[in-house]
DNA sequence: TCCTTATTTTAGGCTTTCCTAAATTATTGT
DNA sequence: ACAATAATTTAGGAAAGCCTAAAATAAGGA
């Protein structure tokens, strides 16, 4: 019933969730600027993902998509394997930071579920991933969302914004224009000791932007 | 110069090295085998390689296939990653000697060089894998072979038969046709403490059998 | 040696996943 | 509302790996 799925279709269904809000669904445009591809191939593959049995996403032509139920399993399936990766590479075999993210993507295809036990039994079954994202347990059930300021993010980290504080018009503009609003997905990538400041990516816009205390502590952002 | 090859070719060329000695080169057939597919596919693949550029292996119509010097550095490559994977999922994941195989051979073509070196460091830059087989050093040099006499092997050894006792004309009768020959690549199975029987299979034929002590004394073996 | 049998190769095709170019549908500014 | 622009989809095609059936070659026995 439940037939085995490529390492590409898991690659689609966790952009797909984490591209996805409770009422926004994913665009073509957008899935395509993150696995760097082009919007024709994703159509492509969407069209496929839909005509499985059971169907892997909810698609409408020109209304992006959706994950179903099996599609969401197989993305939790995978972000689980993903975040305990990451905490398993930095915790046990000393990786750094910006390193443990990049092998971790090539692993979470490929390991058993014996594998995914083990070296979660080996960390003390955590519930928190290296960046205190929340990683779904073994039923596949995802606690809930927290709430961190931007200004306690650091690189690595990615999540969704959720408020940004409406004291300052002014600031509220400049966030505005930079596409720092609630539901933007952000990623922290660098972070600058010395001055507090943070380097970070603005997904919707693929825009880079430097922030200095002052605007990051105005902001609230739910980890991925 | 040296192009990323894919995790289909490492398959290949892995099985190419486990099939070729000194003056014996890999045949489609026995690739196809070991491989489970066609042997049009392997001719299909094996020219392929050929064409490559440099070419990963020498391939002459109907004469079987060997590797170039490119060729045998990848293939030292993933039995490196092989080898100190089954390590590590036995030392630290207390993965049992059967399960080893399985997860190893999907993970070696997916670590990094880095977490190559970490597992490397972590067991104590080991040169002898988990069957104590030789582990190709980080420049890929190959330590010599250890004969091994096949009544000392154990389940989930694997090796090339060397050499044969010939002083019983019968008994190497019998060796002859179950393939037990010089160049047999053979795999322990299992082992009974109580009578000294060594169950193994013979790659070749793709049979099993069992073996008492009287015979498998009188075999020495290359532990792969 | 010559014929039968076994092995290998070629030919033609299929599926995945990607591409570009062209066509279609949405959105946006006036 | 409607034209210009942006996003999406369709069409046609390529490369990697696989398949089956048929053709070519090699090997072995009388």
């Amino acid at each position: 019933m439940e037939s085995p799925v490529s390492e590409r279709v898991e690659d689609y269904l966790k952009v797909i969730y984490s591209l996805t809000t409770e009422d926004e669904r994913a665009s073509t445009g957008e899935i395509a600027r993150v696995l760097q591809i082009s919007p024709a191939s994703v159509t492509d593959m969407i069209q496929r993902l839909a005509a499985e049995n059971p169907p892997l996403v909810d698609y409408r032509k020109h209304q992006g998509v959706g994950l179903t139920e099996e599609g969401e399993k197989v993305a939790l399936e995978t972000l689980r394997h993903h975040r305990l990766l990451e905490l398993f590479l930095h915790e046990l075999l000393g990786y750094s930071w910006d390193q443990v993210h990049e092998e971790a993507d090539r692993l979470e295809h490929v390991i058993s579920e014996y594998f995914e036990e083990r070296i979660s039994e080996v960390l003390g079954d955590p519930e928190k991933g290296l960046y205190g994202e929340p990683i779904p347990s073994e039923e596949l059930h995802v606690p809930v969302r927290e709430d961190i300021c931007l200004h306690d993010m650091r690189p690595g980290q990615r999540g969704v914004i959720q408020s940004v504080k409406d004291d300052d018009p002014g600031l509220l503009q400049y966030l505005q224009t930079n596409g720092l609003v609630p539901g933007a997905r952000i990623e922290v990538l660098d972070y600058s000791p010395y001055d507090n400041n943070l380097h970070i990516r603005v997904k919707e816009h693929d825009q880079e932007i430097v922030l200095g205390a002052a605007v990051t502590a105005q902001i609230f952002v739910d980890l991925q």
